[in-house]
DNA sequence: CTATTTAATGACTGGTAAGTTATTTATTAG
DNA sequence: CTAATAAATAACTTACCAGTCATTAAATAG
C-alpha cells in the first residue's frame, strides 16, 4: 500500500502516521462504536501494528478524543463568513446557509461525525458537550442572526429566531443521521436531494411574511 | 424492594422477570451502550444474579434484541386509527398527528429508543432495519397519506407527500435525539414544547395553500 | 561503511466481562 | 409434613483486548 522501497519490512512516517491513524480510527469507530472497535483493527487498517498506535496517543480514548476534536471547525467559519454579507436579502441568505449546511453535511467525512457525537455521548459528556457549543450553538447563533435580521426587515414573520434556527437544520441532519445509519440496508435509497430543496422550500416559505404563489 | 415476604434471598418470578430485566436492560443499555453495559449490572439493577439473565435469555446480543423489538407497535396503530377519520380537514388531522407524535417521542420509555438505534445500527443493522421498517415507515406512510389527501383537497400544495411527512417529523426527532444525547450536561435547557408548537405552526404554514395571516 | 538514534514491532501481561454449571433454596404437589 | 421441582445463585472458566516493553530494523549522521 505505502511501499515506496521494495521489499521493506515498514518505513518510518512520524508525520503521517497521526492522521493516517486517525482515518483508520473513523472508519473503525463510525462501524462499532468506541467500545467494540478494537485498537488492533485500527492499526492494521493504518497499515501499521498496535504498538505504534501508543506512539502518537496516550489510549484508546485519548485517539477517539483527539478524532472529534479534529472536526474542521474551519466550516463554522465558513458560515460566519456567509452571515456578515448583509447586503443580500435575509431570505435569499438564509436559503445559501441552508444549502451550505446540507453540503457540509453530505460530505463523505463530515457526514459521520453527528452520528458518531450522538452514539458515543454517553461515554463522552464533556465531548459531546463541546461538539454542541463549539460547533452546533454557533452554527445555531449565526443563523439566528440572519432569520433576526429577516424578522427586523419584515421579510420573516416574528417567530423565535433560536427555535426557528433549530428547526431549519434539523430535517438536514436528519438526512445526515438517517443515510448514515441505515447505509447497510440497501433497500432506503433517500432522495436527499430532493428532500432538501423541498424542505427549503416549503421552510421560507412558512417563515416568510410576503409569499410567492 | 421486591420483598413480600420477610428475609428471603430471593423470590421465583417466572413471569415478572423477564419485563423486569428487558426495563433494567433499557436502563444500561441507554447509559452505556451495548458493548460497554454489563450483564451483571443489568442483573444487579433488576435485582438477582446475573445467571438468571441466561434462564431467560440466550445471549447479551438476545437481551438486546428483545428489548428494541418490544417497542411498543401499538403506537404505529393509535397513528393509523387517527388516519382513517376522514371527516376531519387534512391541516388539522396534520397538526394532530404531529403532537401525537411529539407526545410519543416525549414518553420517558419511547424517547430513548431513537437514539439507542441510531447508536447501535453498526452492529445491528437487521434490527436497525427492521426498526425502520415497522415502526419509521409505517408512521410515515400513513402521515404521506393525510398530506396526499390534503393536496386533493386543495388543502395542501402539490408537495411530494413522502418526503413531506419526513420533513414534518425530522424536527420532533430531533427533540427526542437532542435531550437523550444532551440531558448530561445541564447547561442546554432546550424548550422542546415552544419549539414543536412553533415548528408546527410554520410547517403547516409552508404546505398551505389558502393562508391564515 | 559503521555507529547511533528512534520508529515500529509483536509477544506478553493483567484485568474484565460473557457465558457455564454445580449447588442452594423457594415453591408446589401429594 | 415431606418429597419433588425448578428458579435462582455464585463461583468458575474462557476469551478477548487495552496497554506494556524488550527487541528489531529503518533512517541518518559521521
Amino acid at each position: 500500500m505505502n511501499q515506496t522501497q521494495k521489499s521493506q519490512r515498514w518505513q518510518r512516517r512520524k508525520e503521517s502516521r497521526p492522521t493516517e491513524l486517525l482515518d483508520a480510527a473513523l472508519a473503525e469507530f463510525f462501524e462499532k462504536g468506541f467500545a467494540a472497535a478494537r485498537l488492533e483493527d485500527i492499526a492494521t487498517r493504518a497499515g501499521v501494528s498496535k504498538g505504534t498506535i501508543y506512539l502518537y496517543f496516550q489510549s484508546k480514548e485519548d485517539v477517539f478524543e483527539a478524532l472529534v476534536k479534529a472536526i474542521p471547525q474551519a466550516n463554522v467559519e465558513t458560515l460566519r463568513a456567509f452571515a456578515t454579507d448583509v447586503t443580500l436579502p435575509a431570505d435569499v441568505q438564509l436559503e445559501r446557509f441552508l444549502r451550505v449546511v446540507g453540503g457540509f453535511l453530505s460530505d463523505e467525512r463530515m457526514s459521520k461525525f453527528p452520528r458518531l457525537v450522538i452514539s458515543e455521548a454517553g461515554r463522552f459528556p464533556n465531548l459531546a458537550d463541546t461538539y454542541r457549543r463549539e460547533v452546533i450553538s454557533r452554527a445555531a447563533d449565526i443563523l439566528s442572526a440572519v432569520i433576526s435580521r429577516g424578522i427586523n426587515d419584515g421579510v420573516f414573520r416574528n417567530v423565535n429566531s433560536e427555535l426557528c434556527a433549530y428547526a431549519a437544520v434539523a430535517p438536514l441532519l436528519f438526512v445526515s443521521i438517517w443515510k448514515s445509519t441505515f447505509q447497510r440496508s440497501q433497500e432506503a435509497p433517500f432522495e436527499s436531494e430532493a428532500f432538501i430543496n423541498q424542505h427549503i422550500d416549503t421552510f421560507l416559505r412558512g417563515v416568510r411574511t410576503a409569499l410567492k404563489p
